[in-house]
DNA sequence: CTATTATTCAATTAATCACTTGATTAGCAG
DNA sequence: CTGCTAATCAAGTGATTAATTGAATAATAG
């Protein structure tokens, strides 16, 4: 029957079932952009690359392993987070990975903190400095992800549009740049062509998801 | 070379290297039992019923997932969780389970709640009493765990021994029993025998990880 | 009705994983 | 040295998994 016979054997087997559906790359990726907001599968299988029939195989586990959950609205099929201990869950993944692999440290550093070196700045800090007009916060995602749900105030520009808006910062208004997480490329490309330009721009810690999770305010559609 | 060419794809295949770590039951369950301290594998084997050579293999696939390290002594290798954040990130996921699995809430109704549908005793709570000598907390796990760190206070009765010193307990003064945590029967059974010999006992919320993670005061060898 | 689009299903292949078994290594005692 | 114990290694198995492909289904538009 239903794997082992133990109460214990059983149990564990259900927690393994949430292991499982963490165990694959191409999952966890989902995770990710499903962590932004509500997605169709076809839009999720353009973003991450990959097939879609595979992408709706993946969905499929994860939904039943709990993490996720679908509602129909004509053609299209909706995915999203089954709850916030969710992205709560992949968070923590994420940073035990962080903490305890070196070679995620070693990406991080050769990808991302050769781009900024400069610590992030707080949630707490933009929230208030944003509240007081000091700086201006840019969402660097796309505009779908925008449109899903951003930091209250935040305006959306998304990395491919930004070389148009160059022209219209103000120099001397400090700019704070964020995107999906710690780990998306997004908002560390956003400071680099920003501060190329001469101006005053500074990551985020984490991304909205994170910033949502501290139950910070947010816009949604 | 390592899986994937782009970042992201490195990066999630090495998050996912965790979500492996975390996708066997077997694997858990050990993780749940280093939780409650340091084991060298020949103990840890004997009491998950696995063979050695089993253990053995698990124990490097969670090393290799950076969630449990080790040092040698003598003839032993003794194996730890790598850090607090391990201990948190296990919790997330068996709650991430019991929210969203509706296999789990009925294995905890059948095997848990039928045992004892009282309310837990709340951490501050039992913090409290046990100070002011309201209350006597037992631990019921065996020793070596008891051993390796435990409440403040507790006293150790393995559930196996607690027949033997049912005689031993005050009528008028509340028990409060606790294990590994939230889903370990031990606590469970125990309050069901104290009952039964019409003592007034009740189970403490989750278990022993769960204290320490709350940075409440334990005892340590 | 037919055509189109979004999604799922089903079958296949290659790869990975879990567990068992027996051999091997490492540390220690006599 | 020999014997003993704890742990690991290595090989082989059967099972599970991921990704691909093409077909099937469902909802909608014309």
């Amino acid at each position: 029957m239903s794997n082992g016979n133990t109460f214990k054997q059983q149990i564990f087997t259900q927690f393994a079932r949430v292991g499982k559906a963490l165990s694959n790359s191409n999952r966890l990726e989902l995770l990710e952009f499903l962590a932004q907001g509500e997605r169709c599968v076809e839009s999720l299988a353009r973003v991450a690359c990959l097939p879609v029939a595979n992408v709706s195989q993946h969905l499929q586990q994860l939904r039943q392993a709990g993490l996720v959950v679908s509602r129909k609205e004509g053609l299209k099929v909706y995915y999203q987070l089954s709850g916030d201990d969710v992205a709560c869950l992949f968070k923590t993944l994420c940073q035990v990975a962080e903490q305890h692999l070196a070679d995620v440290n070693q990406l991080v550093s050769n990808h991302l903190f050769t781009k900024d070196r400069l610590e992030p700045v707080p949630r707490e800090e933009l929230f208030n400095r944003v509240r007081d007009g000091q700086v201006v916060a840019i969402d660097v995602r796309p505009t779908l992800e925008y449109a899903a749900g951003h930091v209250l105030g935040a305006v959306n520009i998304p990395l491919d549009e930004l070389e148009q808006h160059l022209e219209g910062f103000d120099p001397k208004q400090e700019i704070i740049a964020y995107c999906r997480g710690p780990y998306c490329v997004l908002a560390f490309d956003a400071v680099v062509k920003l501060r190329q330009k001469g101006l005053k721009a500074r990551r985020l810690e984490d991304g909205y998801p994170e910033w949502k999770l501290a139950a910070l305010p947010v816009e949604e559609s």
